[in-house]
DNA sequence: TTGAAAGCGCTAACAC
DNA sequence: GTGTTAGCGCTTTCAA
């Protein structure tokens, strides 16, 4: 092929490379307005692209992020990225996509594989225990990282950008809790995501406050699938003997999924919802309002989160010291068809739409 | 920070660049094995990564290829990235990731960009019409270009992989038309999507060589959104009048999404699914066997689509010149909740899964 | 088996 | 305002 270079450009332009590169660079002294017009000309109708490696060789800035996510398949993962690729882009970053599949071992390759590309920052929604001294290794090579929606090492205070759990499951423990007599079933997630844990610990938390006893609540150890919220559900329902009505007369899960899985158990064994069983979810896949009827779940600022992830690290690739070093957004409660005493469909909730994220900083 | 380089490694092992060089990239020959393991144990010890960026600028190769898509948020996206991603990061290379947002404008700068990152071959699953000029843009800077799952530039036949619409929209008629007495309402999607005409196209040629007139086949214009598909239906329930029975008892809806939007306005009007009217989509979203009732839909190998528009990419990449250029992927019809005599329960359809796809070679 | 030197395409001091 | 000269960190002939 033989691509064109800034000499080429140069040469038929017949001035210099530097002068040819302050154009490039839109510099605004050092080109006097004839040549750079010539020189524009020939940009164009060459139509010249240079090249971003050997940019980046020369200013040991690559303009590109890594940002690493357990699962593009899941619904969840799809929003934050779109909301961090779009602020990228229009700062002129382009995106480097790692999908770990959840493998903490893919997780470090793709993190090793950024390095060697240079990337200017790294975005890590992660997994897994060994987060922390991948994340080290990014550190020691001076590549700013943002954490997003997982926590890592307890104490070390990094960057990151989270969503208020104990909020979370405050606002869907107490509208369940609203009315005496209540038994809730809490489904929750694997012990080894962070959320899970905060969300998990905020649950128990809130039951000790409240001096609930075993009798108002039970927790079932989840995994986030739906599958699993399906099984611990009916045996849930089952209970010791066949009896229905069911124990319990409400159902709180970890995530949309296990609530999703929940929701079929129950439909599955005849039990009405919300009338018998009322059920919260928590994430808002974007699904969770089209099921039938459509789940009432703990709302999180998706996209906004994946925009905030994004814009954390460019302050942090711009040199500044941002304080505070996170970014904790608040969820809201979408009361939908599966709780009572709300929206009994989808159609009534069009008011659903996020107004606007509270970004409450720590 | 001072990063490492390599002449650092070379130094501390006493040698020049061009040995550390040759350990690094595995050269069988050229290196003694007691130099090689004592570069090895300095490049581990040291947890040297070489720069992707000087090595790409030195060997005229980014080892990235860029992936266009219209939304990842969408159902469908996610699904063929995780199967590209897989099959690009097991031969090495990364992905860029690009998003559109549907907007040939934004698909333009996407591309630009992934010239100017010297990214060794796109994949594009692209819209609109300006995307034949585009692609010509790349393959005059002689990058490879794959298409997935959609169709430009009628007659130029490029490396691509699709789906074998007509095979898919035959299976679905065939199906719905099995009995007598059937009206079918077919919802298509937008014009400017190619898929979109294809099956559009693959309608009317079957329902003219079945000899369908105007009453057995009704085809409204949708675009692929909810909502459109909920209100068109709305309004082809109240037809004429506000009479109910509704004047069909089949739909057919040229993707999941307005084949939703279809199935909640059949049950906003009371119309029993399937009793009285059966619903057919076409893609077989993640959540389509999650709704009540499960779906029944036109599936596509999405993933598998994927994997095989990176394999051939990478096959391209490496100078191959594979005949046939195109992969063609047939879709399967699966019959769940929908339609009659089918599973009604989406539990009975856990054989769902696809069986291998099929590959039929152009 | 090893190394010296040139060069990939660009930017950035520092002249002129 | 413009050009010269060095690199950026690697690979790759070509000699030794």
């Amino acid at each position: 092929m033989g691509r064109l270079t800034i000499a080429d450009i140069a040469a038929r332009a017949g001035v210099s490379k530097t002068t040819v590169s302050r154009v490039l660079n839109d510099r605004a002294e050092g080109v006097g307005a004839a040549t750079r017009a010539r020189i524009r000309a020939i940009l164009d109708q060459t139509g010249f692209q240079p090249s971003a490696m050997a940019r980046g060789l020369a200013t040991g800035s690559s303009r590109s992020v890594g940002l690493i996510v357990p699962d593009v398949a899941n619904p969840f993962d799809p929003l934050l990225i779109s909301g961090a690729e779009r602020t990228l882009n229009e700062a002129g970053y382009s995106l480097l996509l790692c999908n770990t599949g959840s493998d903490p071992a893919k997780q470090g390759e793709c993190i090793r594989l950024l390095i060697d590309k240079r990337v200017d920052g790294v975005i890590l929604d992660s997994v897994g225990l060994q987060a922390e001294a991948q994340v080290r290794l990014l550190e020691r090579e001076g590549v700013p990282v943002v954490l997003l929606d997982c926590r890592i090492g307890r104490r070390a205070q990094r960057h990151g950008v989270f969503l208020d759990n104990r909020h979370g499951v405050r606002l869907a423990m107490e509208f369940l809790f609203r009315r005496p007599n209540r038994r809730l079933v809490f489904i929750s997630g694997p012990p080894d995501a962070s959320q899970s844990v905060e969300r998990r610990e905020s649950v128990e938390a809130l039951a000790r406050e409240w001096g609930l006893d075993g009798d108002r609540l039970t927790t079932l150890e989840g995994d986030f699938t739906i599958e699993r919220g399906c099984r611990l559900m009916s045996e849930a329902i089952r209970g010791r003997g066949g009896r229905r009505p069911p124990p319990f007369n409400a159902v709180f899960a970890a995530n949309d999924m296990m609530a999703l899985g929940a929701l079929k158990a129950l439909r599955q064994a005849g039990v009405s919802v919300p009338g018998e069983v009322e059920v919260i979810g928590y994430d808002d896949i974007p699904f969770a309002r089209l099921l039938d009827p459509p789940l009432s779940t703990v709302a999180q600022p998706t996209r906004e989160m994946g925009a905030a992830s994004a814009e954390l690290l460019l302050r942090l690739i711009a040199g500044e010291k941002p304080r505070p070093k996170t970014v904790v957004m608040k969820p809201r409660l979408v009361l939908r068809g599966t709780t009572l005493g709300a929206a009994p469909d989808a159609e009534a909730s069009q008011s659903d739409s996020y107004q606007g994220a509270n970004h409450a900083e720590l």
